[in-house]
DNA sequence: CGAAGCATGTAAGGTGTTACATGATTCT
DNA sequence: AGAATCATGTAACACCTTACATGCTTCG
């Protein structure tokens, strides 16, 4: 049930419509805790519903502007301090594929972990050109955690391309 | 819809019960594909209505021994050599709220991201103490793409640990 | 005989995805 | 005027989790 907290924190300094949140999640979010429009606009009402959230204002087109309540910055703080355990069950449909490779010819095997070797490094170049872009000094509280997060992302895809090309060379070692 | 191409791939070289799969689940795939009993033993019966698997035998106690057919088979092919695609969104509530840890003292920040690095360095000795046990000149085909996912939790585990060291490092760089 | 393990199944509830549906406002 | 964008909402379906429910067999 995080996604509740996700949104609570994207209102804790300013207050913003459905429409604009979801636009944070497109962006800012996407590759933290990815949310679709229904789901957005289900957990806000239902927010406002239990009172951690408001509506601030009424703006053009039925737009609404949540504000955060105090519960809700309560809420969030409590989120915050409480153990986020192991880490929600990751589920790797890639991983799960490795796992029957043998069922695959070598060469399809290779081309497969080589295909993953491609995808890792487009997703770096990607927060790359991210950091690049975003790094114009600009230095709100807010982007410094949010390069700690682009920072974990570079690190993955690059732990996951090396990995990857590692994987595909120990596929049928003499392959020059 | 992976946990179907779960099944069909365990059961490419064996016949085995809903509840010899469960503890296959437990073991070798938990950490890639976790699956509860209800999920599990629904699917089969699913699997075993659309014809890809069939009851090959009954045991003792009401125990049904499924076997693959040769749809199941084609389906679990056609499966492996389609694209997997961008990694299913990958969410994590720990990466959240690093996002929103501009909210927290910067003891309590750090706090949190020395948690993790302990967390991670935890499960890296969980999966090198299963890589010794495992390594005991076992070499089917099999383990030869464990050890492939193996490596990646290794790889894995050793990232998040020193990211979360940086991480912590770079809230209030001068603390001695 | 009692406990542990084998073995399967159903039901309720939460979360997420996709698709459908509608309408107002701004910009060209 | 028409297109793009702003803006919200609902419904159906898939998937996963937790809990409930039941009963047989083996081992000590």
């Amino acid at each position: 049930m995080s996604l509740r907290h996700a949104l609570l924190g994207l209102l804790v300094d300013r207050t913003a419509s459905g429409y604009e949140l979801l636009k944070l999640f497109e962006t800012s979010l996407a590759n933290v805790w990815p949310a679709t429009q229904s789901q957005v606009y289900g957990e806000l009402t239902r927010l406002a519903d239990n009172g951690l959230l408001e509506v601030a204002a009424q703006g053009p087109r039925g737009r609404k502007d949540y504000a955060i309540t105090e519960a809700g910055r309560a809420e969030l703080l409590h989120w915050l301090l409480t153990d986020p355990g192991p880490d929600s069950p990751r589920r790797s449909s890639t991983l799960l594929r490795v796992f029957f490779l043998d069922l695959l010819t070598p060469e399809q095997g290779r081309a497969f972990l080589e295909h993953q070797v491609r995808r890792a490094a487009t997703q770096r170049d990607k927060l790359k050109k991210l950091r690049n872009s975003l790094d114009w000094r600009e230095s709100g509280m807010l982007t410094a955690n949010g390069r700690l997060v682009l920072e974990y992302g570079l690190r993955l895809s690059a732990m996951q391309q090396e990995w990857a090309d590692w994987a595909a060379r120990q596929i049928t070692p003499g392959t020059t």
